[in-house]
DNA sequence: TACAATAATTAGTGGCGCCTAATTATTACA
DNA sequence: TGTAATAATTAGGCGCCACTAATTATTGTA
């Protein structure tokens, strides 16, 4: 089918897509990747002439419906190696992704919808993200964020926006999965700072930066 | 740690060294991998370099201790996938072989173990193989074949030597799996043809090549 | 032993996917 | 609008791992 590198840069342009409303530049793909922008004009040139995207100057990057339909199997193959990971060989949130990283480019035919079953067809995977059907229907994912919710009422903890080691290890610190419930006690206007109740416990305080990252229900 | 051709030629080194007790040159890697001799020269001096073979013209390529360790660590994984991707996922004998050589080059530290674990620290993969342990230790494999039976006696199929998609479905098709039981009627001495009873069913008629690629218990 | 067949090796090449450095295009702002 | 900063692109190169073709070593056998 597909190169490593190709796989690998349909589905960061896809992520891209999917994050934010904006145009993809060859230089946000390379930031992606953590690679060379020149890099990218290569690879841009290869997956144009292969029909996966379209690029044009002014509006960037754009997946071809075929470019689209592939990214989506990569991330559902990606999503679904998380879940069994965590599920059935114990690991834990923060050390799932870089395996399923490998994994997701294992490209049996029937591979991913068998994997699928197996773990009785999820909907999300550990971060919350949304697993492709394998109809490639995309299940629909969260995007308020905990700095939306007025100070006083309450939420479940969706998804996690970042899925660096960084930031999940800090969750586990602080005892939040997917799932928890946090009240948000106060914002401090000085730097948007919030405090926030885990569970119902002691108060505790954390970023706005924090905060942008957990999506909730 | 390895590139996936490092990886692979350390398994066919360690898979030639396994079959036979022959010296390995570079033309037998070559048709093992079914790439060019001059590859392997290549990829030989490249090994030689890191330590993981030695080669000698009159001896042929060695593994070295550190070689071993390695390449039995790769059919470990192989041979634990091929046990996962039949027990775990359904797919069947002849379907394996191909997904399983692309999920063993997954390198993380811990995975093997926690897929051992998973599937109950299985002994043997579905084609009667020696998965091995941890610790490096195989258990032991099979050896003696059906063309090595006396006529009028019975045995159990414990594994196959041939694990082409050709060889396994003509199994298939005849109803032979591990643990089937054969019955050696008698040996044509013309072509040393072998006449069988599988299961106590009716006889049927198999050539001595096919007998050779049946290792019995 | 000599010579033919086979094996091993060297030399040179090409694709892939990355890089740096240099150049050109675009954007933002004084 | 002119210019400085930033982005995109081109040119050239490199490592990896294949290949073919040519050459050298090693065999087996007459």
């Amino acid at each position: 089918m597909y190169t490593l590198s190709e796989e690998n840069y349909l589905k960061a342009i896809y992520r891209v897509s999917q994050q934010k409303d904006v145009k993809i530049t060859p230089t946000a793909i390379a930031e992606t990747l953590g690679n060379n922008p020149a890099s990218v004009v290569d690879m841009i040139r290869k997956l144009t002439e292969k029909q996966l995207i379209a690029y044009d100057k002014k509006a960037g990057v754009k997946l071809t419906p075929q470019g689209s339909k592939d990214a989506i199997l990569i991330v559902r193959r990606h999503r679904l190696w998380e879940v069994f990971l965590l599920e059935k060989l114990g690991y834990h949130w923060d050390e799932i992704h870089d395996i399923a990283e490998e994994l997701e480019h294992i490209s049996d035919a029937t591979l991913a919808d068998r994997l699928d079953k197996f773990l009785g067809f999820p909907e999300y995977d550990p971060h919350g993200d949304p697993i492709p059907k394998a109809n490639g229907k995309v299940p629909k994912s969260f995007s308020v964020t905990l700095t939306d919710l007025k100070p006083g009422t309450a939420c479940r903890v969706a998804a996690v926006r970042d899925t660096s080691n960084a930031f999940l290890q800090y969750l586990i610190k602080l005892d939040i999965g997917i799932g928890t419930r946090i009240q948000l006690i106060e914002k401090i206007p000085f730097d948007n700072s919030l405090v926030i109740s885990i569970n119902g416990k002691e108060n505790t305080t954390v970023s706005q930066k924090f905060g942008e990252n957990i999506l909730i229900d």
